[in-house]
DNA sequence: TAAATATATGAATAAATGTTCATATATAAG
DNA sequence: CTTATATATGAACATTTATTCATATATTTA
């Protein structure tokens, strides 16, 4: 019989039940832990103002500066943590480095987003 | 003429056109702040984990805490802002405060999140 | 080789954020 | 009405994070 204090709402059968389901389906830390980094990235509105130019053409990062009226310094670090986490690359093209998008998640994710603010 | 400052990377043209292209689809202000505070809330380990359980069933707040082996009051607090942003709704039933998720938009966003860390 | 241009980066500072602790609110039970 | 249970919340503290400033690296041009 389990004490007390490891009890909850009265309800012993159903929390049993729950912690099979969540040991079964929850994913490991790691994964938890790359996935809530992942969204972090999106969670800045500099880093989302940065995307969304780069939905409409690959742009150098002088431009993005100008673009954005931010210091090159500013989209510099930005545009690294976006490298690192593999949202955006880079090409070098004489003196300028030239960034795109990595691949189509960053547009999905970012749609979805969308859908979900504009439903209130 | 264009005092030098101004002028960047030497490729005039290119940046009026992309000046223009920005212009024409960056979305407002107030929408790129609410999208990255949407994002944000997917940004902490803690309320995934939360998402992840919800995935699988309506959970009170107590059983939350307990599956998820924090307190309470860190639980609350997160589920706080889950609301806030709706991604979860509550119910109440008697004691016990009954939450869920509140639409699929969660689920895709979260479900191309993994995908994107797992194509490396 | 020296100067100019484009980008990257380390350190510092200010702001935002997650957890803890104490406590408030709300419902149910005695 | 008093006590117990479930949840919510304000304040404090520690950690994280975005920008700025100064400077380093890399490429082109003179």
């Amino acid at each position: 019989m389990q004490k007390k204090e490891e009890m909850c709402c009265e309800a012993l059968e159903i929390h049993e039940e729950l912690l099979k389901i969540v040991d079964d389906t929850m994913p490991e830390e790691t994964e938890l832990y790359d996935l809530a980094e992942l969204f972090k990235v999106f969670g800045d509105s500099t880093r989302i103002r940065i995307l969304f130019v780069l939905f409409e053409a690959e742009v150098c990062v002088c431009d993005l500066a100008q673009v954005l009226n931010m210091t090159q310094s500013a989209i510099s670090h930005q545009l690294k943590i976006l490298r690192q986490n593999r949202l955006v690359k880079s090409r070098r093209e004489g003196k300028s480095i030239f960034y795109s998008l990595a691949d189509d998640h960053v547009r999905t994710i970012i749609a979805q987003g969308r859908e979900h603010i504009r439903e209130d």
